[in-house]
DNA sequence: AAAAATAAATGATATAAATCAGCTTTTTCG
DNA sequence: CGAAAAAGCTGATTTATATCATTTATTTTT
């Protein structure tokens, strides 16, 4: 993990959230000033279930994974991804104080930190600021709330389908992705086990649905995709 | 579906949502004077999946359900519930312009209507308005991720335990509750048949767990309840 | 109050998916 | 580089849960 100090201004920033947008220049300096630019590796964990709340996170580069962790149990549960342009951490800003939901770099990852309470202070004097904010929440929480509520309506065929197109067309934004997710992933994200998702996608492979060499993943054929996941 | 306009004044209702208390007064009279009080019947849908945002909603008497439906297929998916104080439509607030949720009253409910207008554009100059939203759309949806996270993780006994609990403690917030949920209601929340529903109630009922006489369900035994819940 | 519709109950059966077990391949790490 | 660990693969077996079918009870409607 490598730690850079301002390397780039907020203000030529050209990939920063859209709340950023309806800042002053001098809360926006005020940012810049404040926040550190991390370096993650593949694997690493960016965000610590259980810990204290101390800062908001944006995404820069990579994809992450955002995932529940249970007491006294292995098993996770990935709840969402976060991809350039995202907000992490935004259902922990004036919550318990507790960071609700662990979060890993599935590739190589860089990301802002900004300090929660200057995010904080933010959102509490500047209201088109939060208003910005209150829909980058209804936004992720929408997203999340449907996939999984359809993934639970799904079978196993249907699920592991559902999860290949969210993920061709909403995280990864390709037909083809390189990204490490496992079949563990696959697994933790769709609510099954992993010999399950293993024997699927065998057969998507089968059916040339999917290609898969050497981790790069590729869906070959949408529309049949789609009407698995549609079926269930 | 009565319709009463304007019958108490917001400044004198003690039973308002945390975020008006940080409403200026002459803000609160717009409120106040817009706001339409509206009752419902048990059964009867408050808010339909797919129309047009036109309000927001205060919940002042009842509980109501929320919950997804699902193209040409007749079951939905119990996510929420309201109760006394909650607010009615944070998910569809500066989102598609669409009803994200349907909503139904459980018992005879009693809402404020607010003009989704005036509710958005008191978010716009009012940052500490806004930032009650937030705090209030974040415990929102940490319960009920929580809720639906740990529920597919258990197995059946598990998952109709943590639904008694979870409407005693968080819902009704009384042992004993005589508001309508049918087998149905409880199969849409935990995601399972209503034969199961059947066959496990009938076991807790069996097990002195659970009473239920002519509608009213009374939780005996907690400790067992919780026992259950937590081995999945 | 009777008829119709909906919800609840329950046994038998079917089946989807998890678990178990053993093996191979790939990745990680000293 | 080689050992160890993790991930991937696959068949056999078990099990949890849905589905089906039928009966009974309760609610709603007229």
């Amino acid at each position: 993990m490598g730690n850079l100090k301002n390397q780039l201004h907020c203000l030529t920033c050209n990939n920063k959230a859209e709340c950023f947008n309806h800042l002053s220049e001098s809360d926006l300096n005020e940012v810049s000033d404040s926040k550190v630019s991390i370096h993650y590796k593949k694997g690493e964990i960016i965000r610590k279930q259980g810990t204290f709340v101390s800062s908001i996170l944006f995404v820069k580069k990579g994809i992450a994974k955002v995932y529940k962790e249970f007491d006294h149990a292995e098993n996770v549960s990935i709840i969402d991804f976060r991809k350039p342009g995202q907000l992490i951490g935004l259902a922990d800003i004036f919550n318990t104080g507790v960071v609700q939901f662990s979060v890993a770099a599935l590739n190589n990852c860089e990301v802002c930190s900004i300090d929660i309470r200057l995010f904080e202070k933010l959102l509490n004097k500047n209201s088109s600021f939060a208003v910005d904010v209150i829909k980058s929440i209804n936004n992720q929480t929408n997203n999340l709330i449907n996939f999984h509520i359809q993934n639970n309506y799904k079978q196993l065929h249907g699920r592991i389908a559902h999860a290949l197109l969210i993920l061709a067309n909403n995280i990864f934004e390709a037909d083809a992705f390189d990204i490490p997710f496992t079949r563990r992933d696959f697994a933790e994200f769709t609510n099954m086990s992993s010999m399950s998702v293993v024997r699927i996608l065998k057969v998507f492979r089968d059916d040339k649905l999917i290609k898969m060499t050497d981790g790069l993943i590729t869906i070959l054929n949408k529309e049949k995709l789609e009407k698995i996941s549609q079926v269930g």
